[in-house]
DNA sequence: GCGACAG
DNA sequence: ATCTTGTCGC
């Protein structure tokens, strides 16, 4: 894999072209027994990110295991452009995992990105398997706001009004969380594993535990490695 | 030139 | 993203 610390922003986004071919948005057909959530934590001004996938079980969402990983990361957080500080972590901690889940939620958008690569279709590109996009802000795109009622939800689209994913109120009066697809998922499909992917917070469960995880690992809480849950 | 701008 | 206490609203 090319070295992403080098890289400068105009390669970056060749890169992202590149890959964008590769991006496949189809139904998710296939049976769920295994999600995976991944995230990142780091320090302010630090080059250190703890990187995180925490494995559930599906649909029951009760956590299997922890892949935590630390790394040193120089490429510099710019809009658009995520996926080149983060993957290269998430990467090492998807190797590290004894089983791979049949689909993982990555925190971050999917093609709802100006050029059509957000970090969960970069990943998933890279990793060849099924990702979601599940953003707690918007980074492109227009959408008219859901209603206040849990599920509701509309559509984000392109500047041709073209779907690229779905403006989701998870719960009940909370600002509404963003869904797209990754890789070897559509927008219905991802929204729907989504939808049950949510419990008793405004966000869902995989990255929510994986936000937990890297954050005990970024304060020493928890050991790098694989860790199986209690 | 002016806003918008994942984590 | 992270830092960080109290406070407002359902």
């Amino acid at each position: 894999m090319t070295d992403y610390n080098t890289l400068t922003v105009p390669e970056a986004t060749a890169i992202q072209k590149t890959l964008k071919d590769q991006v496949i948005v189809t139904p998710f057909t296939g049976d769920i027994k295994l999600i995976g959530g991944a995230d990142i934590s780091f320090n302010k001004f630090s080059t250190t990110v703890y990187a995180g996938i925490v494995l559930l079980t599906f649909p029951d969402l009760k956590p299997v295991g922890y892949s935590l990983v630390r790394k040193e990361v120089l490429f510099p957080y710019v809009p658009g452009f995520l996926a080149f500080r983060e993957v290269p972590a998430l990467l090492e901690a998807w190797e590290q995992l004894p089983v791979k889940p049949d689909v993982l939620v990555v925190d971050g958008h999917g093609i709802a990105h100006p050029r059509k690569m957000g970090i969960a279709s970069h990943f998933g590109v890279l990793a060849q398997h099924p990702t979601i996009g599940s953003a707690k802000k918007k980074l492109y795109g227009k959408y008219e706001e859901p209603g206040l009622q849990q599920n509701e939800h509309t559509l984000l689209t392109d500047k041709f009004d073209q779907p690229i994913g779905t403006v989701l109120r998870s719960k009940k009066n909370v600002k509404p969380i963003f869904v797209s697809p990754g890789h070897l998922t559509d927008i219905p499909t991802s929204l729907r594993i989504l939808q049950q992917s949510i419990r008793n917070y405004r966000l869902p469960e995989p990255t929510r535990l994986a936000h937990n995880a890297v954050n005990s690992f970024r304060k020493g809480l928890i050991n790098e490695g694989y860790t199986k849950a209690d």
